[in-house]
DNA sequence: GGAATAACCTGGATGC
DNA sequence: TGCATCCAGGTTATTC
C-alpha cells in the first residue's frame, strides 16, 4: 500500500519527466477518481491545459504538482491501489487507468502521465495553495506553501521541520492506542499499516500500548524506529506485496523482503522465535510479537 | 476536542 | 466450474 516511502518514490521518479513540462491535454476516464475535485471533471481539465507544472512535492502521502502562477497545485492521493505511471504520449491504457495528462517537456518531449487505480480510494484535484509555517510546505520544493486539502496534514518523520517535542507531548497526552496514534495523519503524516507495525516491533512497543503509558525516552525511540524504518524502504524502492504498488515505470520494490511483521502472523519473529500475533485492529490488522511488545 | 466506528471500493483468495 | 464470502486499508464523515 503507498505509504510515505512509496509516494516518495513516485514523486522522485516524477519529477525530473513533469518539472517544467506543460500539459496540453487531459482525459478523465473515470470521474470516481475526482473525489476531491468537487466541481467535476470538466473543470478539472479546464483548470489544468495549457498549465506549466513547477515542481513535483510530497507530504507524507500527499503527492502535488504546482502550477505556474503558484495559486494552486494538481494534488494526488494514491489511497491504497493508486499507480501514477509515466508512458509514452501514444501508450495504450492502463488496467484501471482513470485520469490521464499528456505534457510536453522542453528536453523530454511528449509524454503521458497515466493515473490507474484498482480500489478507486485514490483522488486527483486541482486545490489552492495556501501559505504554511516556515519551512519548506513539502519534500522537492523550497516554497511554504502546501494545497488547503493538505493543511491539516502533518509534517512526516523525515521533514526536517518536523517538531519531534510537539509529538512526544501530544502522544504522552492521548489515551488512545500508540498504533492509532501513528496512524493519526494530522500527528505525523506518511505512515500505514505496514510501516506502523514495523516501526512498533523495532521499537519493542506493543501497538495497544496507550500514549499516555510511554516515556518520552520511548517515543524518542520510537519516533527513531519510524525514521529508520522509512528510510531503509524508501532505499529498497518501497513495499510490494502485489501489483498494486509499483514505481512510474511499473517497477516494483524491494522492502517486502525486509519486513519483520507485517503479514507475519504464525510465524516466528526473527528476534525471539516467538510466533508473530495477528489480531483485528480497526477495520484492519496488527501484527506483532508477543513476548518482544510487551504491553504497557 | 478527543476517540471510535462505518463507509467507500475492487479483485484476489478461499470455501463450499 | 461457479458462486458467495472474506479480506486488504487510507481518509473522512458521523456519532458519542
Amino acid at each position: 500500500m503507498p505509504e510515505l516511502p512509496e509516494v516518495e518514490v513516485v514523486r522522485s521518479g516524477l519529477a525530473p519527466a513533469v518539472t517544467s513540462a506543460r500539459i496540453s491535454a487531459v482525459d478523465v476516464l473515470d470521474e470516481r477518481a475526482l473525489t476531491r475535485h468537487p466541481l467535476g471533471a470538466a473543470d478539472f481539465v479546464a483548470r489544468l491545459e495549457g498549465r506549466a507544472v513547477r515542481a513535483a512535492v510530497r507530504r507524507g502521502k500527499f503527492l502535488w504538482l504546482p502550477l505556474e502562477g503558484d495559486d494552486d497545485a494538481l494534488i494526488a492521493h494514491l489511497g491504497m491501489s493508486g499507480q501514477m505511471l509515466l508512458r509514452e504520449s501514444d501508450a495504450v491504457r492502463e488496467r484501471h487507468e482513470r485520469i490521464r495528462l499528456h505534457i510536453e517537456h522542453p528536453q523530454h518531449g511528449r509524454l503521458a502521465v497515466a493515473f490507474a487505480d484498482q480500489r478507486t480510494f485514490g483522488s486527483l484535484a486541482v486545490d489552492a495553495l495556501v501559505a504554511t509555517e516556515g519551512a519548506a510546505g513539502g519534500f522537492g520544493s523550497d516554497l511554504a506553501q502546501v494545497p488547503s486539502q493538505v493543511a491539516h496534514i502533518a509534517r512526516d518523520a523525515l521533514d526536517p521541520a518536523f517538531d519531534e517535542r510537539a509529538f512526544i507531548a501530544a502522544v504522552r497526552r492521548r489515551s488512545s492506542a500508540i498504533k492509532r496514534i501513528l496512524l493519526d495523519q494530522t500527528l505525523i503524516s506518511g505512515i500505514g499499516n505496514i510501516y506502523a507495525d514495523e516501526a512498533l516491533w523495532a521499537a519493542r512497543i506493543h501497538p495497544e500500548s496507550h500514549g499516555a503509558a510511554l516515556s518520552a525516552q520511548a517515543v524518542r525511540r520510537l519516533l527513531s524506529e519510524v525514521r529508520l524504518v522509512l528510510e531503509k524502504a524508501l532505499a529498497e524502492g518501497g513495499t510490494s506485496f502485489d501489483a498494486q504498488y509499483v514505481n512510474v515505470n511499473g517497477q516494483a520494490g524491494y522492502f517486502a523482503r525486509s519486513i519483520e511483521v507485517y503479514g507475519r502472523g504464525g510465524k516466528p519473529c526473527s528476534r525471539c522465535g516467538s510466533l508473530i500475533k495477528r489480531v483485528a485492529f480497526t477495520n484492519r490488522s496488527s501484527h506483532f510479537c508477543p513476548v518482544c511488545q510487551r504491553k504497557r
